[in-house]
Order: structure tokens, then sequence, then C-alpha cells
DNA sequence: TATACATATGAGACATTCTTCATATGAAGC
DNA sequence: GCTTCATATGAAGAATGTCTCATATGTATA
């Protein structure tokens, strides 16, 4: 591990320990969207939404694209695809009962 | 990204998403140790250092061997290499100026 | 410019997670 | 069995992070 990664990696994974933030990479995983949509895939408020894709967008897991009053959001699959596949493959060889050993 | 796999996500990036225990890990890496070692290293408290080994155990992120009354833990370099590496390079293809874009 | 719609932002209440301190467990040697 | 050393655990206050509600910004259109 390189001298200094490690408040680096703080940053990247706090931004990612989040259910909802989560849960809206999830989503957008299967296609762009905008905030509204979004919101009503999530059930969620469209304010928690945009309050929880602000630091998604600004780690560069998420990119926005300005389309009229609307705001595109799409995953950054150059990270966020071999991401979920490493911790998919963690997952599968070290907690062999559906994750289960990783718990709180 | 795989049904159910955000809830997995969650478990795994919250135990990463601490700076004690990342730099726990940081330290680990470059070759296993006990707790009072660790401690020592980190100028941590024993008790703080094993609080925090804790879930990173749980989660394989380490694992442990028992030798006496000591307990040596070492990293899962299978999980972590290309972890961190992940890491970097994002930090490195999107974060130019030295990760700054990772904040919080 | 007035209105409607889409999104963002701020502040406070609320919840979760961390750290610390005190103490418990457990293994080895006397 | 007693003492010592290494580590783990519990509880409670402190620190952080999250969500909600109200409101602000910004863009298009009449």
């Amino acid at each position: 591990m390189k001298k200094g990664l490690s408040e680096t990696c703080h940053r990247f994974f706090s931004v990612l320990s989040n259910p909802t933030r989560l849960a809206a990479l999830e989503t957008l995983m299967e296609g762009s969207m905008n905030v509204s949509q979004l919101a009503e895939s999530l059930g969620q408020e469209q304010s928690m939404v945009s309050h929880n894709l602000r630091p998604l967008v600004r780690c560069r897991f998420v990119e926005v694209e300005r389309r009229g009053k609307e705001r595109l959001y799409s995953v950054n699959r150059d990270t966020l695809d071999p991401l979920f596949k490493l911790v998919e493959h963690h997952a599968e060889s070290f907690c062999p009962s559906g994750g289960r050993c990783l718990e709180r």
C-alpha cells in the first residue's frame, strides 16, 4: 500500500458506506436517469436523493450531464464495474453464507 | 450489479471507512504482527486497536493466528492488494490533485 | 416578468459509530 | 493455584453522519 493512500481510501470508502447511496448506484448501473426518476425508483424524497448524489459526484463515482432543467446522472463504470466485482468475489470466497460474515 | 450485492457492499465498505482500521491495514500490509506491536506502531491504545481489529477479522480483511498468549494478525492480500490498487487507480484517473476530489 | 417544474441547499433533530476507561478472559510460567 | 503478560469486552460519553423539512436556485415557457 502506497504511503498516504490510507486517507484517500477513507474518503473513497466512506462515500460508499451508505445504503441510500449504494441503492442509487445499483439503480444507476441499470441506466442513466435524472433525480426525479431516481427518487421515484428508490421510493425516496427528491431532497434526500439529491443530498446523497452530491458526494457520489464529487468523488467521481457518478457523472452529471445538464439537460435543460433536468440533470442526467450516470455511473462511472471504469471504477464501479471492477469494484463491485471485487466485492462480490470477496463475499463468495470468504463469506460462504451469502455475505453473512460481512456483518456489523 | 447483482441483486442483493448492495447490502453486502454496505457491510464491506463500512468496515473500511474508518481511519484507524485503514491505518491498521496499511501497517499490516508491511508484515504480520500482534496487537501490542500494532498498537505501538500506530501510537494507539491496545484496547482501541483490539476493538478495531474485530470487524476486520470478521469480514476477513485480516486473519488471526494464535501463538501462545499472543495473536498474530495478517492481511488478506487476495482482497486487499487489488482493492487498494483499484482505489489508487481511481484517485489517479479522476482526482488529479492528490485525491483532493475525494473529500468530505 | 410571472409561473411552473427540476434540482440543490441549509439547519436542526435524530441515529449511528468511535473512542476511552475499566475490567474480564485466557494462556504461560512459577 | 497465583502472578504476569497479551488480548478482548462492556458501557457510556463524544463525535460524526444521516434524514427531514423548509426554502432557495435555476431553467424553460407563456
